[in-house]
DNA sequence: GTGCTTGCAAATTCTTTGCAACTTT
DNA sequence: AAAGTTGCAAAGAATTTGCAAGCAC
């Protein structure tokens, strides 16, 4: 595994260590399946349902069972490597997590996503807290909107709520 | 119809006129089922589950079927009444929506949810497309915490990622 | 009466699980 | 060899839909 990883570090430009790091430490054996989700996850810039997963990475493990996508998706989403994607209707969509980058900003046409780095919730945070009483655990920022290549490209697939 | 809202109103004192307003628009005919699913949104305070709707509505209305509570929710939600409430597994909780609050605070021990203001993030939007050329369409902000009632009682029924 | 709504049951869709076979270490 | 993983098929959930009967206007 260590040794695909170093791979596919080197081949992804955009790519932090310590995602790599994450999955050498939460993962102990390299399978054929796990690093065909690896590659299709690692490199999609774009939020992506568990089929279209098991699509794309059947071009590098061609037996690839739906189940199995589904078991490894929620074994990195536990360790903190991706994300779900929260949609107005679908809430099924899986991305990579970018560490340091909590939030996320999504074309509603094409699904392309990018994380974003916000630092102002910090404060409204403590000033939440401190007027509701809440221990705030967590929170979910996410933008919709479309990206400049689908503002072009006219309302072809645009899916609004 | 509008009677019978009119009466809610009155007996709901967090009620803003305007969620009434919308109901009445957007809702022709009075029926038992759309009543007694209006009566259980309107007073909780709390995001629900269908399934929970379904059984507090049978107070009013015995019959009520899980199908009818599914169509009326599409209905709501079409109409702005409602919110799906989006947590780490679970994105099938519905609450009221509540005019000019769009960002919430969500307990995630007894899912007791409030709605907050939140002003900063306009600025935020408008710095964000600029930099990524978005055209922003929208945005989906929670946080997620523990009340201060379920600090107390104990991590019973916690449900942490 | 007309047309929207409902309840039921069946159909779909999405996700999880049991299990025997198979890999990885 | 031991332990963890996989694929398949079956099981479970969650949600949607077809349709005849019922209701609101």
């Amino acid at each position: 595994l260590r040794e695909f990883l170093n791979k596919v570090m080197a081949i992804e430009s955009h790519s932090s260590d310590t995602w790599f790091d994450l999955l050498r430490e939460g993962c102990r054996r390299s399978t054929a399946p796990l690093r065909a989700v690896i590659s299709v996850l690692s490199a999609s810039h774009k939020a992506l349902s568990p089929v279209e997963i098991q699509t794309a990475a059947r071009r590098d493990c061609p037996s690839l069972g739906l189940a199995t996508v589904y078991r490894l998706l929620s074994r990195m989403e536990r360790l903190g490597l991706i994300h779900r994607i929260h949609q107005t209707n679908h809430c099924n969509l899986f991305l990579r997590a970018t560490v340091g980058h909590e939030h996320l900003l999504i074309c509603t046409s094409c699904r392309k996503a990018e994380y974003i780095h916000e630092s102002d919730l910090t404060e409204l945070t403590s000033t939440l807290s401190r007027r509701s009483g809440f221990v705030i655990q967590g929170h979910l920022l996410q933008f919709q909107g479309l990206c400049s290549a689908c503002q072009n490209t006219g309302s072809k697939k645009r899916r609004l709520p």
